[in-house]
DNA sequence: GCTTAAGCGAGACGGTACGTCTGGTCTTACT
DNA sequence: AGTAAGACCAGACGTACCGTCTCGCTTAAGC
């Protein structure tokens, strides 16, 4: 059965990739706090009620921005080693968060999902950091019989660095990485 | 030597006490994204040029307002047991950052930092979870010898259940808090 | 000779008068100011092309629809006494201006007239007023020999109760018109 | 007894000023139809909020811009002969709607004044046009006993020549008013 | 007791983003 | 080709809040 078209004219693709680039842009040139509706609008040449239609909000836009992104820059290769394993993992964490735009946006989006519960909703449902963190844990599982609840394991793993993060602290050291993932190894054995 | 008085009226301190309060009320009424400068000078009965020739925006009177009652709700009485004291600590902090308007308020101003780098560097400074925190952990650092550096082993105490909090997830329960205070045992010994 | 047929899909005369039908309805029911060329074609249950392909303003809708209304709600009778066919002409008049829906539509148009040109020259055109004027001034022509050019004795005729209606004056009584007709016809005589 | 002042700060009267100006300047440049209330407040380097705090539509500036000047533009000096004054009367008047940058003015507000009831009840009220021919009439009354009721004579008066104006005819030379003039006197007599 | 200086309330100021609306244009599928 | 639908860019709408500024008035310290 082949879908009906919609009558009127369609969607445009290109309207749309020009505001999710134009989010992309302003956020690394002038941050989240300093975006604007109106701006992303006239950055991508665009009219603001076609801004409207598909997006409710400025947070809403940059969801749909960047998860992709986000959720490429986490996925790391497997290791036989479980310590390296999640060494590697916490090492991709704490570069997305401090390093990449993305990981920018994400900060972002989580600051503002405290101010406002539907984004909270709408990022919780997009799982960034649960899903490539679960990938992880589930190659463990095998090896680590202590792992405790899902929920509870990947905030073990993401929270400690997440915390040091939104906390305005410097990231740690691979050093500091290796010996909290060595931590976390035997607590879960 | 004797403070030698300003010239001038003094500021009123009923004024302050009033901005205070309503920013105390306007963050569980109406929360943080609606609460506006105006809203706070009115709500408080005062001139907004007196909100603004003490504080410079919504988070940092808001700063003011809570950080006090937020280091009172987080202070734990000391338990000989390790398990137990961080236990307690936990099961504070959860209540603290789900129940509490002091804890309200953290979060949101958590989010704001975010946005803004300022409000950052004064929530850093502030230390409302580190300075409980640490008190736990200077307890335990007889007993324990593998804490690490400082600010990491706050991050591992406090990290997970604030990543749990503000990514939206329900709290953990004390069942799961004390197996987490277990665990970190284990790991810190 | 038979009319050579257009290419094409034949215009809609279903369309257009839906059209000057919503038009008329939208007078009454919101006034002219509330009229959009979005509403009239909502109203018509027709696309908005449809409307502009034909019409470039409301303006110009709403003369299509209403000139042909106005006209024959302006002609009267003839009668041998001049007194009382200019009374007669007058008291239409008037009642045309007040309580006509086409003479709300020519009031309105002439309101607009004011602020665009082209409305105006096209409701000169139209000569909604000078037309049924002139009908009556001819047929008093041969007894009223003092009658001053055309388009000053229509504006006399026509201009006191048309300024007193869009001054938001009470239109004159019946015997306040008798007496006005009966000045007119003692000073042209 | 001298009159308390308000609290705050007092409205500035060179705001006032640079918008009732603004508003003058632009009806002349652009017309009142492209005239907005952001053009109006920008033209008068002024806040949009400021406009809307002192004036709810652009109508409403304009009647306060241009009542006085329209008042001053229509006054004329008393003569003994009834005909020349009226002559006189009727010239100033068709050259203040024809040439007068206030008369344009008044011609806007009278056809927005058919789209807008609240400026039709202000423009009534200013009594623009009838305020000087109810001087005229005043000094005449004395020699002219057949005089109609006062709102009457003034659409007599002035109605033809407003008809003439704001249905887009050419306005009557003076030869013609002056027969006008000669007309009413004989009406009247 | 008078002066000086700063804080106080109120509220207008110039700006700017908000989210909505309409204007005209365009691009579809259908008739 | 004409039509209804509806998305497109553009820009004005009226509102809200921003942070600043002017008012008249307190309230103290210091002369």
């Amino acid at each position: 059965m082949s879908k009906s078209a919609a009558p009127g004219r369609p969607r445009s693709e290109s309207a749309r990739a020009a505001v999710l680039h134009a989010v992309d842009d302003l956020l690394v040139e002038t941050g989240y706090a300093a975006m604007t509706m109106k701006g992303i609008a006239e950055r991508a040449g665009v009219g603001r009620q076609t801004v409207y239609r598909w997006w409710p909000t400025k947070a809403h836009i940059l969801i749909e921005a960047c998860a992709d992104d986000a959720r490429g820059e986490l996925t790391i290769a497997a290791h036989a080693d479980p310590v390296r394993m999640i060494t590697e993992f916490l090492v991709t964490l704490a570069q997305f968060l401090t390093a990449s735009p993305a990981g920018a946006a994400y900060r972002a989006l989580l600051g503002e999902a405290q101010h406002d519960g539907e984004v909270g909703t709408l990022l919780a449902a997009a799982d960034i950091l649960g899903a490539p963190a679960r990938v992880v844990l589930d190659r463990l599982a095998p090896t680590l019989p202590g792992l405790p609840q899902d929920r509870l394991a990947v905030a073990e793993l993401c929270g400690p660095i997440v915390f040091l993060v939104i906390t305005g602290d410097t990231p740690p050291s691979r050093r500091d990485l290796r010996a909290q993932a060595q931590r976390l190894v035997t607590t879960w054995a």
